[in-house]
RNA sequence: GGAGAGGUGGCUGAGUGGCUGAAAGCGACGGUUUGCUAAAUCGUUGUACGGGUAACACUGUACCGGGGGUUCGAAUCCCCCCCUCUCCGCCA
């Protein structure tokens, strides 16, 4: 959500946002709506106003323990004339009343179409930002490590789990449907060891470990920005009007909504492993090979709160990068950065940037973590600020995250990258203290 | 799930229909005074939206958990919801 006041006054940047981001957002319509809306208030306000000082007048006739009363009856006034003059006046105050029912039934429509309106309005996108139509114009940023040449030739990682054991996705689907799957023995902890790896980096870098509920009011997924328009990738549970979440992103980003944060433990970070759960709806058909695209996988997530000032959210907005390349370089994998550019990167976000690792079975990079920088865009929707220490008011802070790493996905790329001629898989060394010391995932006997 | 109690400003806590945007205390901020960190004293001290201004000032309205209702008038009365606490039940 943006400042009303910032689009009555600059339409036009956001017509541009609009366009570069291809969404639609009816902004002569939230215009228009929005000065009738004042026009209402002010009109109502007045009325309100008039009622509020008769009724103030009828206090005096009517409140036999007012003092103006008691003068009133010294001068010789008797309780039947005041009382005839309190109904006259509250017969006046009661005919104001009419059109301010008017004007409060006209409110009510025209302030849920605001509201409504204002939820689509796109964030502007940074400068640094590549304009694009499709995700084939996201800019490649930097690439980090060599894709391994295989003298042999290699497994995909489906291949691979189900030789070794550790990964069973025939069973899975028969116990929870498609996109779905079990890990088991080495491939289980292998998982787990991925999520403490990078837990440990995270907390290491001082980001708060956070443990977060995943089933959350509906208010904070439209809070963080996934609602409206989200909601057939969620899982919704309509009996309790709540959502499992996509990512510990929306626990984390609300955690603070409806306060006011002091400015002197700004920035707040924080890191959170959460289960994350989604319906990927709309993906039929696609990537439904194996392991990357599922319904449910857990996630070690980094979210940043911080002062609204662009310099300083920029700077943090590449730390959380640093911070994933950090455990992406302690695993050895090959990676490259991307800067997302307008058409790919939703409606909420300054700038954003996805990191793709090496998977040698799709023959190319694939997506394992996006960094995103909201601005106050979030925080205006939780209504989530901080006083500042100068002005002394309150004003909306800055939102990101960032993953820091998604499991299972991130066995793709590990699992087939580290494999050997025998079908063996090689741990990396930055996983074996978390696996008992394990070095090699062998198929049993 | 059942029974009861309760949700008031940064905090504690008064207030059961008008003179209450809300006593009192604490805290915070500013001034004065005595004077090395303290005390005394005076004052200021909520948020949102609208109008207004170059910006202040100023001004209107709303807000006592949220939403409706009664009334000329609601923190106060009525209804629904949310949340917290206590007890019982169930349970990883």
């Amino acid at each position: 959500m943006l400042d009303i006041k910032f689009i009555r006054e600059n339409p036009d940047v956001i017509r541009k946002a609009c366009e570069v981001k291809r969404i639609k957002s009816d902004l002569d319509r939230l215009l228009a709506v929005d000065q009738r809306r004042r026009e209402i208030q002010q009109e109502s306000d007045g009325i309100r106003n008039q009622s509020n000082e008769l009724s103030g007048q009828i206090a005096h006739y009517k409140n036999p323990k007012s003092k103006l009363y008691q003068q009133m009856l010294e001068k010789g006034s008797t309780p039947e004339q005041l009382k005839a003059e309190g109904d006259r006046l509250a017969a006046e105050s009661a005919a104001l009343k009419q059109r301010l029912k008017d004007l409060e039934v006209e409110n009510q429509a025209v302030g849920e179409e605001f509201k409504a309106l204002m939820l689509t309005v796109p964030q502007v996108p940074s400068d640094k930002t590549p304009v694009g139509t499709s995700d084939a114009d996201n800019k490649e940023v930097r690439r980090h490590g060599e894709p391994r040449k295989f003298d042999f030739e290699p497994l995909d990682h489906v291949e691979l789990g189900k030789r070794l054991g550790i990964i069973d996705t025939e069973r899975g689907v028969k116990i929870a449907g498609t996109r779905n799957y079990l890990l088991r023995g080495a491939g289980s902890l292998l998982h787990q060891a991925v999520l403490r790896l990078a837990m440990d980096t995270i907390t290491a870098r001082g980001f708060e470990p956070v443990t977060v509920p995943v089933l959350v009011r509906d208010e904070m997924m439209y809070g963080t920005g996934y609602y409206p328009g989200g909601e057939e990738q969620a899982y919704r549970c309509e009996r309790d009007a709540k959502s499992l979440v996509g990512t510990a992103e929306v626990p984390l980003t609300a955690m603070y909504a409806d306060e006011i944060i002091d400015e002197s433990l700004l920035p707040m970070k924080f890191a959170a492993v959460s289960t994350c759960f989604r319906r990927e709806a709309g993906a039929a058909g696609k990537d439904t090979h194996g392991i990357y695209r599922i319904h449910l996988f857990d996630k070690v997530e980094q979210v940043i709160l911080c002062r609204a000032d662009d310099a300083e959210s920029e700077r943090h907005h590449h730390e959380i990068i640093a911070n994933a390349e950090a455990v992406l370089q302690a695993l050895e994998l090959p990676y490259r950065v991307l800067a997302v550019c307008t058409a790919d990167m939703g409606q909420g976000k300054v700038e954003m940037y996805d990191i793709e690792t090496w998977m040698p079975s799709r023959k190319g990079y694939g997506e394992t973590h996006s960094a995103s920088r909201f601005g106050d865009f979030q925080a205006r929707r939780l209504n989530l600020r901080y006083k500042d220490g100068r002005t002394k008011s309150n004003i909306f802070c800055h939102t990101l995250n960032n993953t820091v790493i998604a499991s299972p996905r991130i066995l793709i790329p590990l699992l087939e990258l580290n494999q050997n001629a025998d079908g063996s898989v090689t741990v990396p060394k930055a996983l074996r203290g978390y696996m008992n010391g394990l070095e090699r995932i062998e198929a049993k006997a």
